[in-house]
RNA sequence: GGGCUCGUGGUCUAGUCGGUUAUGACGCGGCCUUUACAAGGCUGAGGUCGGUGGUUCGAAUCCGCCCGAGCCCA
């Protein structure tokens, strides 16, 4: 036991236990044989330097989850990697260096990037460490370490039937100069400029289409219409010359077209956007590529050659103005594909790439086997899933990245991938084992400098933490306990672990996916720097501690909703640790070290009660944290430890406690330990280290709160229970009095009556009642000494409305207009009451309404009434 | 355009497989130094549960429509 100072001071006790903590293996994964596993298969942040508060959210949920989880007495594997591998760390290097990624070698600038990770990745775990997450650093992992990248190389052998290296258009990032995914690419609405162009006919008339890209026209192949369309009825097949560019393109049908827009003719390019690549390809249409990889137009766009997307833009619908064949422009509003890391308007080049095959179905079937929370999150997997319609591309023309284990035959341009035993390896730098060309003998070998996209880093998580591939094969993967994930990437992250779990072990990767929402700021708007709203994990540990902080987050909402950050949670959550802190010190001051070892105990009715409500609220606590219902556990625990255990309970037995003989001071003692120690280890999860001071503080604990088991407590029947909660009651009813009353709480009495009609056999223990309430408490049954006036009815609807259906309106009237003090008589005398309803003698039983009764002390007397639920009391203060 | 989620006192939030007076917090008003706690205790005001129509004896809760907010997709 150590001797708490007066105040809660969270900067100290935090500092304190952080230190504490930081040498230990409490939060070791131990494999234990006996104990079930817990792994949660943790998201690897992208190392900004920056853990946010929307982090804290994550992170905090996924700690409740491990603490819990430990004190289920499972073996929890809270393990912690960092995706590392990136276009913004490049940019960032370039900035910091003042240098193009080509002025050095690709081994120089990796280590540029890797060393400005590390700095990057040390500043977010400080962070981690101040909000106190359990995590267990000795799993730590980063996709860059070489012993990572090689299992994500492995992975790609091991897929190697699912992956092909083709020609295919692909969304591309002109900035970023590297092909992207689907999945990278966001649709943002812009505003842009719709332009009617005519297109002269060679040998027939003129034909308007209307197009946000005139700089394409060189890229244009064809013009559709729909089949259907009159305008046009006749007319395919016609011949029309590109304005400006020369080249001549057919008029084509295809019922894709929307005749609603526009004129109704469009023109097809290669490629503007995916529809363009489905018309291309349906048709067989040429391929005009007017676009190089850095976003210039090229020869193909003749005087317009080297312009940049926009210049083009401006300058074609220029000349197409002055050369007559802008007929209109006008505004429109547009959705345009961007680039998710730059926003940069993507395109659609024709590339040889690395893809990864998608089998919709098999991915949507492994989803289903996850349970999802929320469980309409599923509904955006599987809206994404079935919405794919090119494969996976995961190559990327960049550098730091896991290298693709691939080299071309200079020769004969086959391709040859890397053997399992071979990995890792980087091919720009090592030739391949296999020597010789297996096509055509010769040995001359280029390396591949593609790079893989992250994702494929990213989606081998759960392999990776399960011990993959030393441990355990593919084949001996089980599914993970926990995938906490933000619905912001269900698409890329959820979506490709999925697909690569599924295709490597032929199992779901996880069995629950537990979604967060995002962190708003306190004004309810998402947090910006231009909105002012932004509130940094460091600046509200700083305001709060991060118990608070936690708690804050906690309450905020349940999981999968979004959660508006408000100071006034961490208010309050703060002033429920105070009220911890001093109940804990309060405790301390009565409790010994024997305290815990005390033998058969004599629970009075109030100690019964309050290790009866314990074992309630840690059945309910348990199934709330079950159901990641973190919001409602922690309510309980607050509402239980505040309420029951120090408003009442505490002011119960402080009398047992200061002067109660030993037997009694000891249950008493003994309750109060059992209670607060399980009330630390239910608030364990939310606020780590709080409760660890407040349990090294409880004499005759041993070890750390995190540590410990759930807790556990002994049976008692219910009657028993009730009668410590009408002692408590009623004290708790007599306090409130005496304040109305300006009397100092604890003002003597002369005495108090309690009326109760309590069943059983038991009766009302009024030892620490009388203490409590400072005054002789005397039993009484049946009618207190005073007036009961019949004052109103109080029917029950739930009984009533069943029963008489639609008389039930009526019958209600019929009661409530009734005199009270007739019902009464009838009620107790017949046991039944016999109503006149619209003129029909209706019977009701007499449980059917209440009779709300007054009392009213009798005149003269100097007594008080206060009314309970179950009791009655007279209060005489003499 | 399609889909999903949400709308509860000033603010945030619980309750939502129908059942009496709708939970708590923060803030606001009043009273109170009581041997853990004034970062406390007691107490008060404040809500037509987004609107509307329906189902039902009975709707914050179920259904339809409308309005509003947000997210995902096109």
């Amino acid at each position: 036991m150590t001797d708490l100072p007066d105040d809660y001071d969270p900067d100290r006790i935090e500092q304190h236990w952080r230190d504490q903590w930081r040498d230990t293996d409490l939060y070791a994964y131990e494999d234990h044989e006996d104990r079930p596993d817990y792994i949660i298969d943790t998201p690897p942040p992208y190392p900004t330097g920056n853990l946010h508060i929307g982090h804290g959210l994550q992170w905090s949920y996924i700690d409740f989850a491990a603490r819990y989880h430990r004190l289920k007495g499972d073996d929890v594997l809270f393990p912690q990697g960092w995706d590392c591998h990136g276009l913004p760390t490049e940019v960032k290097v370039e900035e910091n260096h003042g240098i193009h990624r080509t002025d050095v070698s690709r081994e120089e600038f990796r280590d540029l990037c890797i060393e400005h990770t590390e700095e990057q990745i040390d500043s977010m775990k400080e962070t981690m460490d101040e909000l106190g997450f359990s995590i267990d650093w000795s799993a730590e992992f980063r996709t860059m370490d070489e012993s990572y990248w090689g299992k994500t190389q492995r992975s790609f052998v091991e897929m190697e039937d699912d992956v092909h290296r083709d020609e295919h258009p692909v969304n591309w990032c002109p900035r970023c100069e590297t092909a992207i995914a689907d999945a990278e690419v966001e649709k943002e609405d812009r505003t842009g400029t719709l332009y009617q162009v005519a297109f002269d006919g060679v040998e027939t008339d003129p034909i308007e289409i209307a197009t946000t890209r005139p700089e394409l026209l060189p890229a244009c192949v064809a013009i559709a219409v729909d089949p259907e369309d009159e305008r046009y009825e006749g007319r395919v097949g016609d011949t029309f010359e590109v304005p400006l560019f020369g080249q001549e393109v057919e008029l084509i049908a295809d019922e894709d077209v929307d005749g609603e827009f526009g004129t109704g003719a469009v023109m097809i390019c290669t490629f503007g956007d995916k529809q363009d690549v489905d018309w291309w390809a349906r048709h067989d249409l040429d391929l005009r590529p007017v676009l190089t990889e850095d976003g210039h137009l090229n020869d193909l766009a003749g005087e317009f050659e080297g312009q940049t997307i926009p210049e083009a833009k401006e300058n074609v619908a220029e000349a197409l103005d002055d050369a007559g064949h802008l007929v209109d422009e006008n505004s429109t509003e547009q959705a345009v594909g961007v680039c998710w890391r730059c926003d940069t308007p993507i395109e659609i080049l024709s590339k040889e790439q690395w893809f990864v095959r998608i089998d919709q179905d098999a991915i949507v079937e492994k989803a289903k086997e996850v349970e999802w929370i929320p469980d309409h999150m599923y509904a955006r997997l599987e809206e994404w899933a079935e919405g794919m319609d090119w494969d996976w591309v995961i190559s990327r023309q960049r550098v730091f990245a896991t290298p693709i284990p691939a080299w071309e035959c200079q020769e004969c341009g086959h391709w040859h991938v890397a053997e399992v035993e071979e990995l890792p390896v980087d091919p720009t730098e090592t030739d391949p084992a296999v020597g010789a060309c297996p096509e055509c003998e010769a040995e001359e070998w280029v390396g591949e400098t593609d790079v893989m996209d992250t994702w494929m880093d990213s989606s081998i998580t759960p392999l990776h933490i399960s011990g993959w591939p030393e441990e355990i094969t593919r084949e001996e993967f089980e599914p993970v306990a926990l995938r906490p994930q933000g619905h912001d990437i269900i698409r890329t992250w959820a979506f490709y672990t999925l697909l690569r779990t599924g295709k490597l072990t032929d199992e779901r990767p996880w069995d629950t996916v537990l979604v967060n929402g995002m962190v708003f700021g306190p004004d309810g708007n998402k947090m910006s720097k231009s909105r002012g709203n932004v509130v940094t994990p460091r600046e509200a540990i700083d305001d709060y501690g991060a118990d608070a902080v936690r708690q804050a987050l906690a309450l905020g909402g349940q999981p999968g909703a979004d959660v508006q950050f408000q100071p006034k949670e961490a208010t309050s959550a703060s002033r429920f640790n105070t009220k911890v802190w001093n109940i804990t010190k309060f405790a301390a001051g009565h409790l010994d070290e024997r305290t815990v070892d005390i033998e058969d105990p004599a629970y009075r009715d109030a100690d019964r009660w309050i290790l009866g409500r314990a074992a309630q609220v840690a059945e309910r606590v348990d199934e709330a944290m079950q159901e990641y219902r973190y919001d409602s556990a922690l309510r309980e625990v607050r509402e239980f430890v505040w309420h029951d255990l120090a408003d009442d309970y505490l002011e119960l037995v402080k009398g047992r406690l200061y002067e109660g003989r030993p037997g009694e001071r000891n249950a008493a003692r003994h309750a109060l330990l059992t209670a607060l120690s399980s009330s630390l280890r239910m608030l364990s999860p939310f606020a780590p280290f709080l409760a660890e001071e407040a349990y090294d503080a409880l004499p005759g604990l041993d070890g750390s709160v995190h540590a410990a088991e759930w807790p556990t407590l002994p049976d008692f029947d219910e009657e028993t229970v009730d009668r410590g909660q009408l002692v408590a009651d009623v004290a708790s009813e007599i306090r409130s009095w005496k304040s109305e009353q300006g009397m100092a709480l604890n003002a003597e009495l002369d005495r108090i009556e309690v009326f109760t009609d309590l069943e059983g056999d038991g009766a009302l223990d009024t030892y620490d009642l009388s203490s409590a309430v400072n005054a002789p408490v005397y039993l009484e049954s049946g009618r207190p000494n005073v007036e009961l006036v019949p004052v109103g009815v109080d029917p029950d609807h739930a009984s009533i409305g069943p029963k008489f259906r639609d008389e039930a309106g009526a019958v209600i009237g019929a009661l409530e207009a009734a005199d009270p003090a007739a019902l009464k008589a009838q009620q107790e005398t017949n046991g039944e009451v016999e109503l006149d309803v619209n003129g029909e003698a209706v019977t009701l039983d007499a449980d059917a309404f209440e009779v709300v009764e007054e009392q009213q002390a009798a005149s003269g007397e100097e007594v008080e009434v206060v009314e309970l639920d179950d009791a009655t009391v007279l209060v005489y203060e003499g």
